[in-house]
Formats: C-alpha cells, structure tokens, sequence
DNA sequence: CCGTATCCATTCCGATACTG
DNA sequence: CAGTATCGGAATGGATACGG
C-alpha cells in the first residue's frame, strides 16, 4: 500500500532533477568528485558515511549517468569514480547552493572548502542569470504558465 | 542506534542548503509558490501529495524562513503561504535545476511548466556564471582547497 | 583497499477518516 | 477549505562483520 511516488518520468524538469541528485549524500558526492576526489575510500573519509550507503550512491549515481568507473589511475586493480559531462554539468546548481546556503543559512563555523577562482585567487560569487539580451534576471523579470486553478 | 546524520549545522554551505531544500517537495513546493501558488488547496491539488505531508512540508518551510504565512488575501479565515525573500533567493537554484533536467535527464512528454522572460516573450536559457571580472567560467576555472587526503 | 551481506531502528510516505 | 489524527507499510540509514 502507497509507493513512494517517483517523479523519474515527471513532466517538470525540476522534479526531474531533484528525483536524480535531491539528495543529500548524492550532492555531496558530486562535490567531493569536483574538488577532485576519485578514490572509494577517499570519498568515504571525506563524508564520514557508511560503506554500504556509499556503495548504494555511487551506484545510482553510475546508473543515471553522472559518474563514471574508469581503471584505477594509481594502476591499483580497482576503479576511479569520475564525473561525467552530465555530472559537470551539476556544477552550476553546486554553485547556487554553496551561494544560498552561505547567504541564508548560517553555521557555527566557517565553511571548510571555499570554491575559489583560481586565477584570480578569490572567492567565487559570480551567480548571475542573463537574459538572451544581456539583461541580468531577477524573480520579478520571470513568469511561468500559470496553472489552471491558480487565481 | 543510528540517527541519521543531520546537516543543518555541517560546515559546507552545499550540505546546508540540501538540508533545508534537498527534499522533492519542498522544492517543488517553491516552485508552485513562484508559480502564484498560495493556498493550501493550490499546493495539494497541483502536487497530489497526501494533505498531511503537505501540512509538514509547509511547516518546515515556515520554520526555516522560505515560506511565511499572511492573513489570506481573498478575505477567508486561512492563509496564504508566500515566499520570503530567502524563498525568492532559491530562484537560481530552480532555473540551474530546470536547465540541467531540461539538458540531462529527458522525460517521456514535453514539460508543463516552461519558465519563460516575459518582456523577451521567449524560454529562458540565461544561466551563466561569471567571475567578478566578467569572464565566464566553468568547472575547469574553479579549484577547491584540496582535501588532505586527495591528491 | 574495496566492497558485500546482514540486521535493526527510524523515519517517512501515503491513505483514510475526522473536525471546525 | 484547511487542516489533524492515526495507521500500515515501505524504504532508508547506519553499524558491524565479513570476503576477495
């Protein structure tokens, strides 16, 4: 009785995405892999979760296309876990978390990995969404079909 | 035994974010309030959601400074549930979400709920990351300070 | 080092029924 | 309309022990 609701095959982009890397563990994964983790046991240290959890998020994370195994770099028998085009293509929505997450929801202590431009060697707060025209975008400048109910 | 590992209070603005929002419904949720949604019926209908994980979604929501409630605007003994501006500020975070489904993770039909620039009269497509000089930038121009272990 | 296999507790989700 | 109360069941998270 009542299966949880996939929303895999929804009609919203949004839901879409969320169903695939709406998840905490799966988000943090992905992060750890951009700042250039590969290793099963380094992402394991890392996150500090269990190796079963782990195995089951590297797992989907394959499955959907986001990471890929390719043989060990080190030249061990094991896998390298890499992001694939997919999987660096999450890196502006990472870049719009850390944002929201550093102006609207605090913590005790300072964040331990800063996202930095390397070449200009400063922090990285460079959101902006542009219009076709150039025109930066702001809530107010955007609308969406209404529903049918909706006043 | 075993609690599950909260991350409101994690170091990393990423963790914090997915704690508060990396939840299906309640982004899709701030979705529908960007949407004009306002009213507990709008949510529940447009979602199909039980109405009691409704009323604990929207209470988190509350709880966290994304929603607030205002005496209903139609004149009724309820209320209305609007986005505060730490709600509005996910709007990045929606449109890198929509743009990575729209790009990556391809749905049976066409989606419902096409955001659109309403003076430009077009979709929107804009999001972009720029340095505080102008340049773009993407994965490959970013480095995080790199973990102990890695390398 | 890299997982797999159990096991248990908790949480969460969805349905339904009920109230003002 | 806008919730609350309750319940069954499923899925998940985490610890731990084990195997190649």
């Amino acid at each position: 009785m009542a299966k949880r609701t996939s929303l895999k095959d929804n009609a919203c982009p949004i839901a879409r995405s969320m169903e695939s890397i709406g998840d905490c563990w799966s988000m943090l994964i992905i992060r750890d892999a951009m700042m250039g983790l590969r290793r099963f046991s380094e992402f394991q240290k890392h996150l500090g979760l269990a190796k079963n959890i782990l195995t089951t998020r590297l797992r989907a994370l394959v499955a959907d296309g986001i990471l890929t195994t390719e043989p060990a770099s080190d030249g061990s028998a094991y896998q390298d876990y890499v992001l694939t085009p997919k999987g660096r293509a999450v890196f502006p929505i990472m870049v719009a978390l850390r944002q929201w997450g550093e102006d609207f929801a605090f913590a005790p202590g300072e964040a331990t990995n800063i996202m930095v431009d390397r070449k200009a060697g400063k922090r990285v707060r460079p959101l902006e969404l542009h219009a076709a025209d150039g025109r930066l975008l702001g809530v107010g400048d955007t609308a969406i079909k209404p529903v049918a109910s909706a006043g």
